[in-house]
DNA sequence: CTAGGGTTAG
């Protein structure tokens, strides 16, 4: 919208008065009766008072209504305007009940109608004031209105009102939020004016514009710094994630004997937080209950996310308990808490109570919410969040919110889904190309991952770090020794990106399991840092695929000692030595584990029925239909042995692994999972199973078969991949 | 009678 051009007839446009002094008005009994005024439904009672008693002819009168239903945060606009239209037979001379609706609507959510209102006023013959551009560079940087702010900083300049500190410091934050760095200094340069406020309002701008420094300079530069100024330095540093300079502005600001106050310690907990600066976040805790602010909802929520990010969820859990009235960050605080470390049931828990509780999920409770389901591969829960979004949030700009619900399907196994949802984005960032490159290399589609790889680079992505271990990924899934080679010198070469310990990961796992032990230790001894249990455990987990015993031992004396209490080792070596048969080295190894009292990570698979996750262990009989289950189990077992399934019993050493002696292989917890997979869906429905192991040698035959023999697509996502099981084949071509 | 800068979840 343009506003056009101040004409000299309205600059120089005297307004006549019409009213009665104000004096006189402001005795009137009926016009006290406005300051007691709570809510709506008094206003109009005191409305019709007036229109009894005729204080409704009277602009000043209605002027005063038209501030409560305006402004007050319990009033309607909408009467508020049919107030306003109410007087619209005569002049409105009074400037202050236009700034009044101007400003009303820079509150709203569609601040861009104040400059309507401020064309109607200019039009209407008022003389805009010092007080109307406030509000009016308000709506201007609410609703990135550059042009038009523009156009009010020349009827500012018109109107030689340009030096008053309202007006001058409005100027500036107009500027300064909508981007608009060079005029906001301009405006600031021009001027004597360099008290805090219009220092501070500056400084946002850089900070927002990512130019903390600058930002830095700046505030170093205020005579007097206040409150908010100091506020607004530490909340720089915060955005721009510089959280340890946050802290020590935090002390700076102590030692220049400035008392801090609720913003402050809103914005310290946040850096605290991503610190896990638990001591200083429990001395605010305490600053908290001594000023008395124990209720303050702000407060609390920022005091709940530092808890939970410091790792103490209980003491998060006591105060979000504690809260009066919740609001959506409250919810999404603590649900976010439990999400993100990896407390999935408490999540899920919280978040059915949040909806019991008539609260309105939002887009940053989802982002909570995808990663449980995507771990869990909850995937009913997921699909209903993604339907609950397109009905409700489909408008979002939100693009984290895309990228969770790609990264949601991926790992649960619907790939298809993925790729429809990153195709209907309307901007694709960066990460929702790596979560897309990711999701088809633990699908294993290595070829489509490669393939997304060079298209986005063609759509002019640069990869970063994430990209890469995508990539790297999708090389290793498919056993693509020389493309991983390339991928991985191209990274360091050709995009500068230095390799991180996943990085390494993936190279050697993808050395060792093509049986390249020379180049895989090379490589391990030329790291920048040292290789961490993971990369040993990879190592490994080769040798006992290519039967190397020596380096095998080698290595797992190399894992006893990093992670003395991580069973993995031990059982990995077994494995090895069941391999070759070395049946007394068994025996010793599993001696060895049981001395040190560590269990094996029982095998455990979950299945979602109609959104209810079902669990299973080996040789499990607590489910309620564990009949009828093992009913089913006996009768895949029998259609096994007719088509010709012989269970490879020296693969119960072998794989001990996996499900450790104590089960049947037939009771194996993957087997119980889908056979009441068959018995509680319908036939042809495609199976999907979680387990948290790496899926077995002898059930990844079984479940080939019975994929056939019951016509049946089996999708099983084990610790590290997915296996998608149809007409007895397995898209992991038997490597994993 | 109104007015300027900072403030929580990802």
């Amino acid at each position: 919208m343009m506003v056009s051009s101040l004409s000299g007839s309205i600059l120089h446009f005297l307004p006549n008065s019409c009213d009665p002094p104000y004096k006189v008005l402001e005795e009137h009994p009926h016009l006290n009766l406005l300051s007691k005024c709570n809510n709506i439904n008094s206003l109009r009672q005191i409305h019709s008072l007036f229109i009894k008693t005729g204080l409704h002819n009277t602009t000043f009168a209605l002027s005063k209504l038209i501030h409560f239903c305006a402004v007050s945060p319990s009033g309607d606009l909408s009467y508020a305007l049919s107030l306003f239209h109410s007087i619209q037979h005569q002049p409105v001379s009074n400037p202050f009940i236009w700034n009044t609706l101007i400003r009303a609507f820079s509150l709203s959510l569609s601040p861009i109608f104040s400059l309507q209102l401020y064309l109607h006023m200019l039009h209407s013959g008022v003389q805009p004031n010092s007080y109307t551009f406030p509000f009016l560079f308000k709506s201007c940087a609410k609703a990135k209105a550059t042009l038009e702010g523009k156009q009010l900083h020349a009827h500012v300049l018109k109107l030689a009102i340009h030096s008053n500190p309202h007006v001058h410091t409005s100027l500036i934050h107009m500027y300064s939020s909508v981007g608009q760095l060079d005029y906001a200094r301009l405006v600031f340069d021009k001027s004597t004016l360099r008290d805090a406020v219009s220092f501070t309002a500056l400084i946002t701008g850089y900070v927002s514009e990512g130019y903390v420094d600058n930002a830095r300079h700046l505030f170093d530069e205020i005579p007097t710094k206040d409150v908010v100024s100091w506020n607004a330095m530490i909340a720089g540093y915060v955005q721009s994630g510089r959280f340890e300079e946050a802290l020590a502005c935090f002390g700076h600001m102590q030692e220049a004997y400035v008392s801090p106050n609720k913003s402050t310690m809103v914005t310290v907990l946040s850096a605290c937080g991503h610190l896990g600066s638990l001591e200083l976040g429990n001395w605010i805790s305490s600053w908290v209950r001594e000023c008395g602010l124990g209720s303050n909802l702000q407060l609390t929520n920022a005091l709940v996310d530092m808890y939970s990010k410091c790792g103490e969820i209980d003491t998060a859990r006591e105060l979000f308990d504690g809260i009066e009235e919740r609001d959506v960050i409250s919810w999404n605080t603590m649900i976010g808490g439990y999400s993100s470390l990896g407390l999935y049931e408490e999540a899920l828990a919280l978040f059915e109570l949040m909806l019991r509780s008539n609260v309105t999920p939002n887009d940053v409770t989802f982002l909570g919410i995808l990663p449980v389901c995507a771990c869990l591969g909850a995937l009913d829960l997921g699909k209903w969040v993604h339907a609950y979004i397109d009905k409700n949030l489909k408008s979002t700009n939100n693009a984290s919110l895309w990228t969770s619900l790609i990264d949601m399907y991926a790992k649960c196994g619907c790939i298809e889904v993925a790729e429809q949802v990153f195709g209907s984005m309307h901007s694709r960032s960066l990460a929702s190309w790596n979560a897309m490159i990711s999701g088809l290399a633990m699908n294993g589609d290595a070829e489509r991952a490669l393939g997304f790889f060079s298209e986005m680079a063609n759509e002019g992505f640069q990869p970063d770090d994430i990209t890469f271990v995508g990539v790297l990924s999708a090389c290793t899934q498919a056993g693509l020794v020389d493309l991983g080679r390339q991928y991985f010198s191209s990274m360091i070469q050709d995009y500068r990106i230095s390799p991180k310990l996943q990085h390494y990961g993936c190279m050697i796992d993808l050395l060792g399991r093509a049986g390249k032990f020379e180049e895989a230790k090379i490589m391990m001894r030329n790291m920048e840092m040292e290789p961490d249990g993971a990369i040993w455990g990879s190592l490994l987990n080769a040798c006992r695929v290519h039967g190397q015993v020596e380096l095998g031992e080698y290595v797992a004396e190399r894992l006893f000692q990093m992670e003395p209490e991580n069973p993995g080792a031990y059982v990995l070596l077994s494995n090895i030595y069941a391999g070759a048969g070395r049946w007394d080295d068994v025996a010793r190894i599993r001696t060895r584990l049981n001395d040190k009292g560590m269990k094996k990570v029982p095998g455990c698979t979950s299945i979602e029925i109609d959104g209810v996750v079902h669990e299973f262990l080996v040789g499990d009989k607590f489910h309620p239909q564990s009949k009828s289950i093992y009913r089913m189990l006996d009768e895949v077992d029998k259609l096994l042995e007719e088509s010709g399934f012989v269970p490879d019993t020296s693969e119960v050493l072998y794989d001990m692994d996996e499900e450790w002696k104590e089960g049947a292989l037939s009771q194996h917890s993957e087997k119980l999972a889908i056979a009441f997979g068959l018995i509680s869906t319908k036939p042809g429905t495609t199976i999907r199973i979680v387990k948290n192991l790496r899926v077995c040698g002898n059930c990844h035959s079984a479940t080939k078969l019975i994929s056939k023999i019951f016509n049946r697509e089996i999708i099983a996502r084990d610790r590290n991949r997915f296996h998608h099981f149809k007409d007895g084949f397995c898209s992991c071509d038997d490597c994993w």
